[in-house]
DNA sequence: GCCAACGTTGGC
DNA sequence: GCCAACGTTGGC
């Protein structure tokens, strides 16, 4: 899951022990909080539009897929017309922090890894603010970070 | 600040 | 349903 630091930095999800992941308004993005993430699910947290970006450290999901409550706020940036609490558009997760990486694994060095050659992160284009991670990346970025995936 | 990539909108 | 115009993302 990614994140501008200047919205909503790693930092702030450590003080504030859990988050709702609102204003998603990409229906990908959406799908995946909708109907694939579960309860456990452990989540890279993803510092975008940074120098360098980076992944700061992982995090779970503690709440499956529900309404996202702020597109029907008129005063949120995220608010959305065209979804009703009746007949709601959006959806998101909640999600907690699990352990925060000693120092953050750059771009540049996730890009130079051999192993993590085709993972979506890394490709050219890709914009999804919430994307899968296949576990052979997410046992890399482990590796990188000296985490033991079998110990979170 | 630039710009490539991608998603959405809306006229036709 | 096509596609041009426009807006956003996000690395560089």
């Amino acid at each position: 899951m990614k994140s501008e630091p200047d919205v909503y930095p790693w930092e702030q999800l450590v003080k504030d022990g859990k988050t709702h992941w609102d204003g998603v308004r990409n229906y990908q993005a959406r799908n995946f909080m909708r109907d694939k993430m579960k309860i456990g699910d452990r989540v890279l947290f993803y510092h975008s539009n940074c120098k360098p970006p980076h992944i700061a450290g992982i995090a779970k999901v503690c709440k499956e897929g529900y309404t996202d409550f702020t597109a029907h706020d008129e005063k949120s940036n995220y608010f959305d017309p065209k979804s009703t609490p009746e007949n709601p558009r959006w959806s998101m997760v909640d999600i907690e922090p699990v352990i925060e990486f000693d120092s953050p694994l750059n771009l540049p060095d996730l890009k130079q890894n051999q192993a993590l050659e085709g993972m979506p992160l890394l490709q050219k284009g890709q914009r999804l603010s919430v994307q899968p991670v296949p576990s052979k990346y997410f046992d890399e970025i482990c590796k990188m970070a000296g985490i033991n995936p079998a110990t979170m």
